[in-house]
DNA sequence: AGAGGGATCTTCT
DNA sequence: GAAGATCCCTCTC
């Protein structure tokens, strides 16, 4: 039981240092401040580096839209000590903003919490959920419209994953299997160390966490539609095909077989 | 395999 | 003061 105290005391710490290797020596180079021009400033190395990491104008679609296209993506999380967790994005949920009786932006409303959800699109809403775990949504075009990160594929960094995941769960537990990491809101948010401290950065911006194109393309097909999870009962709002999973992908939290079999009729009957 | 409850605390009414 | 975009453990069939 200390073990899991200071595993997180450790990350804590990691997490504090605000400064990162590569930034540390890059300001070092004396370079001459020029924000209109990548090439000479010292962000050049960086987005060089990430040269094929996704931009500002890919986040800057509609809601439902971003939910889809967010399938397939990685998600890459750089840690403190340099290492790199990658995870491809299998399930997502869009909430619409203002006239989405689920959302946390329903009625328009803007509080200090959902202040992300407003923000350009890109930019990451962090909040906490039952006073213990966290939740990431990415910010999409419309007014407080956000896209919700339910699951991930762990492609790289599985083992950091694990430690991360078991750190937080009481007993001694058997290690988990791979599916089980990120099959969920809030495990993946346990599993690549995001926490309230990610609350308004930007994908596009940020040394610690970006986005990078997945290597598949992906069709209509490909994609389940069916209600979100855990929003109770909101009138027709829970009911909406909201949630977004990527079929037979064993990566997904929640599988909905009734909607994939009413998929497959429909696909069937418009083939023949 | 499915149901039920506890953990735990911020946010908003 | 109550609810909450969750997870995990335990109990029962």
């Amino acid at each position: 039981m200390p073990r899991k105290r200071k595993l997180l005391a450790q990350l804590s710490a990691l997490q504090s240092k605000s400064s990162f290797p590569a930034f540390d020596a890059l300001e070092n180079l004396n370079v001459t401040p020029d924000r209109d021009s990548p090439k000479s400033s010292k962000y050049f190395a960086v987005e060089k580096k990430k040269s094929s990491q996704l931009e500002s104008d890919f986040f800057n679609q509609p809601c439902i839209s971003l939910a889809k296209s967010l399938l397939g993506q990685i998600l890459v999380r750089k840690l403190p000590d340099g290492r790199e967790l990658w995870g491809r994005i299998v399930e997502t949920e869009a909430y619409l903003g203002g006239e989405d009786e689920a959302s946390h932006s329903k009625g328009g409303k803007q509080t200090q919490r959902n202040t992300a959800m407003f923000m350009k699109p890109g930019t990451l809403y962090v909040y906490q959920i039952y006073g213990i775990y966290f939740c990431v949504n990415v910010s999409s075009q419309g007014e407080g419209a956000a896209v919700l990160l339910r699951s991930l594929e762990p492609l790289e960094g599985l083992d950091m994953m694990r430690e991360l995941r078991s750190a937080s769960r009481k007993g001694p537990t058997k290690p988990l299997k791979d599916w089980q990491l990120c099959n969920g809101p809030a495990k993946l948010c346990q599993a690549f160390g995001i926490d309230k401290d990610f609350d308004q950065r930007d994908l596009a911006q940020d040394a610690a966490i970006w986005m990078v194109p997945g290597p598949e393309l992906l069709g209509e097909q490909d994609v389940v539609a069916t209600a979100r999870i855990g929003i109770g009962n909101r009138g027709e709002w829970a009911q909406k095909p909201l949630r977004f999973y990527l079929r037979g992908n064993k990566f997904v939290s929640v599988v909905d077989k009734k909607t994939e079999r009413e998929m497959a009729a429909l696909g069937s009957s418009s083939c023949s």
